[in-house]
DNA sequence: GTCAATTCACATGAAAGAGACCACGGTCTAGTG
DNA sequence: CTAGACCGTGGTCTCTTTCATGTGAATTGACGA
């Protein structure tokens, strides 16, 4: 019976009209030919960069701006051009493009210039070697001949916080070391203040030159919005309003263009999913649901046992009574989640960072408050909607072996 | 009533350990000629 | 004689623990009006 009602059900699959013509254009990562409001930060990074295509070192540059801003749209789009232009030419200019966030990629000071290696095309172990010998051979490779790098090291932040700035003062500085070939860095950061926190000295060198990507305003986005929708879906799927709502909620959150598109296309989907033949506007608000509960459980499960341990601590705690909790409570119902899944109880000092870290998870609000006499602890509520929750909550108790 | 000292319940830092992963070089073993 | 298996050493990396220090305001208690 089943098997039957799948064959009709993937017939009507093939048979049934997608909404979309391509849905990749709707992807963040896909980089249009034109970018829309922003053409005044792309003529100020081909400027600054503009002296590589004569050998010149360019200055360093530093950009900043938050999320979904078109920061990595707009370096990606000046380096490609750059790129064509000095293969056109012959001009030993090599791009590099590092995403420092990517776990396992590029998050310490080993595995970036490993990478950095293995993009010039020698193979390096993912570990084992010191990191003084990666050097090494990073440098023979690159002083081989004369040569100009551009090293684009995006979410420059997260490597900075993750493997200290050493690692950009030894960057900063190779260029002293190299004879034949130059290095200049274009760093890209969500944190406008992070380059404050840094060492004056790599403060300096790192940011010879700034640029300041503004967020986008709700008509920004909507131009954007149009403009990928015009590609992605088919004509008129879109009903009025749909659009504008979108860039409305993106706006809302400090113009992040890569929320919005994500909407969108989310939204698209959802009304495909359901047999509609229109995107209407309450799909947008499904989309939004969705995209939350996504998120969450994609975090939820890839996340280590102990993360979960504690998340489903504090949910437990918070479903009970519906008000705040506090540190020493949640460890303590922690404790007996441990107990029940077999984990090992770890030390209240790691747990407060665990907290933490869901705190930088967008799961829960973790706040740092003084009641006083009574002591300094951390006020953790949820920052999830209850609908997402029970979900949640059933996917930590099989991941934890709880029933 | 005012004010500084006290005190609580953790937060926050630093350092170092455990255990997983890995490369490298040397040694041992077994198969080959 | 040599290729491959098998060690020991030394390296990175993540997650933790241990020890130490920091912290903000309610409370306390001395003080003076």
């Amino acid at each position: 019976m089943v098997q039957k009602g799948l064959t009709g059900f993937f017939e009507k699959f093939l048979t049934k009209e997608s909404l979309f013509i391509n849905k990749n254009i709707l992807q963040s990562t896909y980089s249009p030919d034109l970018i829309l409001h922003r053409n005044d930060q792309i003529q100020q990074i081909a400027n600054i960069l503009g002296p590589s295509l004569r050998l010149e070192k360019p200055s360093n540059l530093f950009i900043y701006g938050k999320t979904g801003v078109g920061k990595t749209l707009s370096v990606k789009y000046t380096a490609t051009k750059m790129s064509e232009i000095a293969k056109k030419e012959n001009i030993a200019l090599k791009i590099f493009y590092i995403n420092c966030k990517l776990r396992k990629v590029a998050d310490t000071e080993y595995r970036l210039i490993a990478k950095l290696v293995r993009e010039l095309g020698k193979d390096i172990p993912p570990t084992g070697l010191p990191t003084e010998e990666v050097y090494n051979i990073f440098f023979n490779i690159i002083d081989k001949e004369k040569q100009l790098f551009i090293l684009v090291l995006d979410e420059i932040d997260q490597l900075v916080k993750k493997a200290g700035d050493e690692l950009l003062y030894n960057l900063t500085r190779i260029n002293t070391e190299l004879k034949n070939s130059q290095i200049s860095i274009l760093g890209i950061s969500n944190d406008l203040v992070f380059v404050d926190n840094l060492d004056p000295r790599i403060k300096s060198s790192l940011s010879e030159e700034e640029i300041l990507f503004p967020p986008y305003n709700a008509l920004q986005i909507r131009d954007i919005l149009n403009q990928r929708a015009k590609e992605a879906f088919k004509k008129d799927v879109i009903e009025q309003g749909v659009i504008e709502k979108c860039s409305a909620y993106a706006a809302r959150e400090h113009g992040d263009a890569r929320r919005a598109l994500e909407l969108l296309r989310v939204a698209g989907e959802i009304a495909e999913r359901n047999g509609y033949l229109k995107v209407k506007i309450k799909h947008i608000d499904e989309a939004e649901d969705k995209i939350e509960r996504d998120r969450v459980l994609d975090i939820v499960t890839t996340q280590p046992k102990q993360l979960q341990a504690v998340l489903y601590a504090i949910i437990s705690l918070y479903t009970k009574k519906n008000n705040i909790i506090f540190t020493g409570k949640a460890y303590e119902v922690y404790k007996g989640t441990c107990f029940r899944s077999g984990l090992r109880p770890l030390t209240q000092r790691r747990v407060s960072d665990i907290i933490a870290e869901l705190d930088m998870l967008g799961i829960i609000n973790a706040k740092v408050i003084s009641k006083g006499r009574y002591g300094r602890t951390r006020e953790i509520s949820l920052a999830i909607t209850s609908a997402s929750e029970s979900k949640i909550k059933k996917t930590l108790e099989e991941g934890l072996g709880l029933t």
